[in-house]
DNA sequence: GATGAATGAGGCTTCATTCAT
DNA sequence: AATGAATGAAGCCTCATTCAT
């Protein structure tokens, strides 16, 4: 009995997760006001109303979908910061994450949209979620301005820049496409490690991951 | 009576011009769907019913938007392609131009998104000004590796973060921010331009406009 | 395994009288539409599904109270029918009663509901059921009359005030509240007494219950 | 212009003024929860969406309808506390007004649903109103027993039967019935002063209104 | 030119109910 | 006996759009 329990759970929270993957998907491809419950009901062979067993809202489906992606980019930004690597592997392993993210869970995206139409309780939390990345991306950005590494002048628009470069790869990366998430990741870390001023052999010096 | 026409479309002409600033700048905002037509109007003081006036549709609105923008950076583009600047200076000034319209014009942004929800005529016409101004781009930026100005090693990949990290700044952008368009303009620049392996002197060597 | 049977059945009518009260509850406290089986069943600890096993409907978990509660207060006037009080004295139990009922199992209230949700054949059996109660009362209120007791002109419409005055109860009662329900009992019976003219020595002589 | 203006506010305002008519007549008949705005449209001939044209919410038409039943009572209410009659007089007067409203405009008798679904902006301001006539009637009750007119024990009690019988109207009351609203507010006011105590040859002593 | 009125379509959500386990 | 899963029906609400004035 106790095992069905269990097994149940289980079943219960995948089926929850890839709800959240599919309603990630389509929110990423139609954004979320596009997107609807009927929709990603059927993607799961589901009834709009069989959602409901699952998740309370569609709010709540976004924002569920917006903390996974913080906790677990937010985990890999822990690891980094005690890896006790430079700067710009720092820098270069995040970004592969990041990429990954987007790439494979479809998400982060959603993160900075200024609408964030979550109720404040929600809102307030991703936010504060969201500020702890900034905040150790500035660390790791400041430290190599610091020791010489980076040599960028505003390092507050070039970190836009990379949030930007690197969230916009959800407008057209498509599974599909010719391009696959390894030559995306070097390409990106690439160009953004450039536009830090890192030297070039630097950047080529390690392998990513 | 002919004079009143004409001037009547002139007047016709302003307010469809203001009514696609307003779309535009909720558009941004809000984003297309979660903009109603409703606020749109309330904008100019006008009911909703009196926008069907000076236009068709809400989807005619989002592509005269995405039209006009196209053209006006299009314009800027040919102006810069008949020059005879150089690559870096050519791709500095299509970065200032892109950025004016995002910030001043609120637009742009919403011209990737893979959804496209216009219909088949207008999305193909859309389109195909985009890939016209993809190519022209793509021509500065063959041109700058070409003379070794550049030096990335994947272009496309490059141009693509380009492009993300400046429609991205419509998602942060505010007008009433501390930070100026010549300030964004002048570090995107640099960014972009570092990522693309621009030596740095080259990056200093010309004032922007 | 019969006895285990029959014990099943006893527990089985005791959840099954739980479940009803909890109902009753929920719906004077909420209304019949706004209260949820959800809830109902969360009262008992269980699921919605488990309801099911007790009960067929929703609409039956209505009647079954009005059911009960009909019986019950009709035991209570068969009762006083053959005790050979007074009417005033007669009247006055039945207030006990129905005062008892209202603040103790939460029901009656629902019973003069024009609406009567309830499919036909429960209607109509409701209904009969109801208008025995109401023949009984209008005896009692006519032998007042005839014996000099009550003096009211139209004792149709001090019957309604009378049924009004005690379902309303039903609104405003909390068991929390600073009113006992003896206290409720005693000046309710005065009121109503009163309204039908009874002299007040005659309301003062004997205890209730 | 200026009176197609007002003629058209007018007939917005009448419009209005209809639907809440109409709703607080189905709110009446079916309760709140069970009467939907389909049907509150369909009695108008209207379709569900252009209720919201008058309207912005269902509970919003809940709200104005208790308003305005709450506005017009207490309107009653003042005129009568000016106008220097007996305590029974005034209590008569008041009875009178509420019968008239509970039977011509299906109201009040929502007022005292402990379950008022209302947003609490709205349901303060309710239960305020409610509470301003609370006070007056006990006003005029204490001032009868003050002056030895009534003789009530405990006259929170009498009061709550009062308005019981009262709302309970709203029950059973029926326009094709074949009890007049003269009928019922003559015997509801003999039946509610006598159950105050009130003698009857004061309760005769003045015609109603 | 402007707008109040009206509406159809579609979206989110609740809920009573059924069924397999 | 109990329950997780699934669903159809129905309700509230929004919104782009049309039309008569």
């Amino acid at each position: 009995m106790q095992k069905k329990s269990s097994f149940r759970e289980i079943r219960y929270g995948e089926k929850r997760k890839k709800i959240l993957q599919s309603a990630a998907k389509l929110f990423a491809r139609k954004g979320y006001e596009k997107a609807s419950l009927e929709e990603i009901a059927a993607c799961l062979k589901l009834t709009k109303a069989s959602l409901y067993h699952y998740v309370k809202s569609k709010e709540e489906v976004l924002f569920l979908i917006q903390l996974d992606a913080l906790e677990e980019i937010l985990a890999a930004v822990k690891q980094v910061m005690q890896s006790g690597l430079s700067p710009s592997q720092k820098l270069k392993d995040i970004i592969s994450k990041y990429v990954e993210l987007v790439t494979q869970k479809h998400i982060i995206g959603a993160l900075r949209q200024q609408e964030l139409i979550l109720p404040k309780k929600w809102r307030n939390l991703i936010i504060a979620e969201r500020d702890k990345f900034d905040n150790e991306c500035r660390k790791i950005i400041q430290e190599g301005i610091e020791s010489g590494e980076f040599k960028s002048k505003n390092w507050k628009m070039s970190y836009m820049a990379t949030i930007g470069a690197l969230n916009w790869i959800l407008k057209w990366y498509s599974p599909q496409g010719d391009l696959s998430v390894e030559e995306i990741t070097l390409a990106m870390t690439d160009f953004i490690l450039m536009g830090f001023g890192v030297e070039e052999q630097q950047v080529l010096a390690q392998v990513i991951e």
